[in-house]
DNA sequence: AAGTTTCTACTTTTT
DNA sequence: GTAGAAACTT
């Protein structure tokens, strides 16, 4: 039985321990915030006495809250029942499952991503003739979304100017499209549960009783609709502990509103403040480095961050000449690092502002040889063969999905066109009823000749064309069909069975690579299917859909594979590594071009340089190139303003190279030789393993030209070489030696 | 209806 | 440099 106090320093252990009324935590990066609120929780079940069900935890990502969960069962000895922990979206999705009949809703209810939502923007603009020239359909879209996160419906809108006004037309006429289809997207997540909240008494009332104590973690990203929720939640207890470090908040664009911080202080004027400022990630000269960088921001309160773990080795600043040598730079730079003994390849991350800097990048350690990680990029569940497949799920568990139908119902092609689709929408729109309903009427008028017109003065048989009918009938048997198996099937047995009705598989698999990698990918999915089978088979289907639309990619980042992690900065927030790569810091990449013109938007870049940088323990390094190329034309980059934040007295060998007065003729000739330096080398050859460490982590898939698929269940450095065991199905377990076997590593780039 | 080509807009970040 | 939509052809 450990002692739960013990090991917190006296900031956190005042913090942990006082249990009543409203706390605001501010917390600097690395100060144990997780720490903090783990034991807090840990203390109120074992010290206080307080029943786990009585505790309501959340966090913004799912790998934060599993993370918490983990820990507190850890420190507890013991597993937990009862206690809600959770993201925000994924903890109003289930309020909203359990009270759709308060909240207006179907229980079945489906949930619309980003991707899901343009559709029906599109329709919305479509219905109200207007042009998608001019209403751009991603500007709709993050004015719903804005105006949701704000509690905003299209009732309660007040339009500034007149295209806000049709904005507001398009928003309503989106909702009433949502609702036809049993759906709700992100927003609706938040807001509705808010609303419920507000003008339901008695639903608040539960949900006070039963909680007794909230936590919530990375305030400073709440937007308002979750900051509402959160203050309904607490109540006249007022038991609110928030954590928040206002020097983090990168999610503006997404409408978190970090001055949430300063309406909680006004909100709960006797709440107890508590300042985490010692560090237990970084090396002072990193501390000094992020301090620099963020100290020129106004509106927050100064944070000494100090740490006892001594100043460790000087930052590096490298120019590069372009995006080629830069990327090259931090593969060998790793290397070097590895071979010296003074990192692992997993304690390694390259962090860069858009997704797009990925791609120089994995060319450089495809190039070398060396494994990596890829976070986002693209994101396994917005791929279209997954999408797909959802879609036929999400069908069958909700019909009147009209985005997910629509999507589907000529996947593969079986001859229902465009034109056949748009009458099907329009009729149904006109009877009032979903696209599904729509095909059953269809059906029980079939044989009946015109005599059954509607007032849109059109009956089903005279709209489509007999071939086209035949069609849209044969894909509602086909839906029936499903539907009714899905009772009995496990979700993974269903996707199956819809694959195979479907003839998905052959159609996919026209022998590209292409092909095979996205028939891949869906048995992916059908493995995280898998997961849901020990489920009730009633409830199996929708769980997983609901949980499938609320994860993100850094929840499945495999933590073992001892390779090198390349992520978005945004994604590193709440991350660590022992040696931090953060490249494109020039005017225009970091900060962002976009934020030229919004001083808040310029402050939020800052602050995304500072998550960077914190996340590094022992080196960190600040990489610039010359020039880069950037969509068809390529620029000449300016190094970025942060960087001449950073003290010179941190950075060793400050300005290694020049490449300002080099000629633009020259490029070629340069880029030549450097490629050239660097030779490619194949995956297995022992070259790159002496420098690389092990090539296939256990769990890695791989291919085999003799034994096929299989699954690295052990590996281990011999001399120059690298023994792998492998299971491979049916044909049992196989010692291989890496640089004679051809093993070929089947790399799921970003799923787990 | 489906397969071509051409054009366009997009690349900030994500629950 | 790409993906998706629109325009055009078969």
């Amino acid at each position: 039985m450990t002692d739960i106090l013990a090991d917190l320093n006296p900031a956190q252990r005042e913090a942990v321990t006082t249990v009543h009324g409203p706390v605001l935590v501010l917390a600097g990066p690395g100060s144990g915030k997780t720490r903090v609120l783990t034991h807090r929780v840990a203390y109120l079940i074992r010290e206080c006495g307080v029943e786990p069900y009585r505790l309501m935890a959340v966090t913004f990502t799912n790998k934060a809250a599993r993370e918490m969960s983990s820990r507190i069962e850890r420190l507890l000895g013991s597993e937990l029942r009862g206690l809600t922990i959770g993201t925000f979206h994924a903890t109003c999705a289930r309020i909203l499952r359990r009270e759709a009949a308060h909240a207006n809703l179907s229980p079945g209810y489906v949930i619309y991503d980003e991707d899901d939502q343009l559709r029906v923007v599109r329709q919305a603009l479509k219905d109200l003739n207007l042009d998608e020239k001019r209403y751009r359909p991603v500007v709709v879209r993050s004015f719903i979304d804005r105006a949701k996160c704000e509690l905003l419906t299209p009732q309660t809108l007040e339009p500034r100017t007149h295209p806000e006004e049709v904005a507001r037309r398009v928003y309503e006429r989106y909702e009433a499209l949502l609702e036809a289809n049993d759906a709700l997207d992100f927003g609706d997540l938040l807001l509705r549960t808010a609303l419920l909240f507000e003008q339901e008494a008695e639903v608040l009332e539960k949900y006070r009783r039963r909680y007794h104590f909230l936590l919530v973690d990375e305030f400073q990203d709440t937007n308002m609709a979750q900051y509402r929720l959160i203050r309904l939640l607490a109540g006249e207890r007022r038991n609110l502990f928030v954590v928040a470090d206002e020097d983090q908040a990168i999610y503006r664009f997404r409408g978190a509103d970090y001055r949430n911080i300063q309406r909680f202080r006004e909100d709960f004027p006797d709440h107890k403040l508590f300042l985490l400022e010692r560090n237990y990630r970084s090396t002072q000269t990193i501390l000094d480095a992020a301090n620099a960088v963020i100290a020129a921001s106004p509106y927050r309160t100064p944070k000494r961050l100090h740490t006892d773990k001594g100043r460790g080795p000087l930052l590096t600043v490298f120019e590069a000449y372009n995006e080629e040598e830069e990327a090259s730079y931090v593969v060998n730079e790793i290397q070097r690092l590895v071979s010296q003994g003074l990192a692992t390849p997993g304690e390694c991350a390259v962090m860069y502002r858009t997704n797009a800097q990925s791609r120089a990048l994995e060319d450089a350690f495809i190039r070398h040889g060396m494994p990596y990680k890829l976070v986002g990029a693209t994101r396994f569940y917005a791929r279209r063969e997954i999408r797909d497949a959802l879609a036929y799920l999400r069908l069958i568990h909700n019909p009147h999905d009209s985005v997910s139908l629509e999507r589907v119902i000529n996947v593969p092609r079986r001859g229902i066109g465009e034109r056949s689709l748009a009458t099907l929408a329009q009729w149904a729109g006109e009877l009032g009823v979903s696209q599904y309903e729509a095909l059953q009427l269809l059906k029980e008028n079939k044989g009946k000749e015109g005599t059954e017109g509607t007032e849109g003065g059109l009956s089903p048989p005279m709209l489509f064309g007999t071939r086209a009918q035949k069609q849209l009938l044969a894909f509602l048997d086909l839906l029936e069909g499903w539907r009714e198996l899905a009772g009995r099937l496990t979700v993974a047995e269903l996707l199956g069975r819809v694959l195979e009705d479907t003839e998905y598989e052959s159609w996919l698999r026209d022998g590209s690579e292409e092909g095979e990698e996205r028939w891949a990918n869906l048995m992916e999915l059908r493995t995280v299917a898998a997961d849901y089978d020990p489920l009730p088979r009633e409830t199996a289907l929708a769980t997983f859909l609901e949980e499938v639309a609320l994860v993100a990619d850094v929840d499945n980042l495999p933590e073992t594979a001892e390779a090198p992690t390349l992520l978005t900065l945004h994604s590193a927030k709440g991350l660590e590594f022992g040696v931090v790569f953060i490249v494109g810091l020039e005017e225009g990449i970091l900060p962002h071009s976009r934020s030229f013109d919004d001083p808040e938007q310029m402050e939020e870049e800052r602050r995304l340089c500072y998550v960077g940088i914190t996340r590094a323990k022992e080196r960190l390094y600040l990489l610039h190139a010359f020039r880069r190329s950037r969509y068809g034309g390529d620029d000449l980059n300016v190094p970025s303003r942060f960087l001449k934040d950073v003290p010179s007295r941190l950075v060793q060998g400050y300005g290694t190279r020049r490449h300002g007065d080099r000629e633009r003729g020259r490029l070629g000739e340069g880029e030549r030789q450097r490629q050239e330096k660097s030779p490619s080398l194949s995956p297995s050859t022992p070259a790159s393993l002496s420098q690389v460490g092990p090539q296939f982590a256990v769990g890695q898939r791989v291919r085999h030209p003799l034994f096929g698929e299989g699954t690295v269940i052990e590996s281990s450095l011999k001399g120059d070489d690298e023994e792998v065991k492998v299971a491979f199905p049916g044909k049992g377990i196989k010692t291989l030696l890496a640089s004679f076997a051809r093993l070929q590593r089947l790399d799921r780039s970003d799923d787990s």
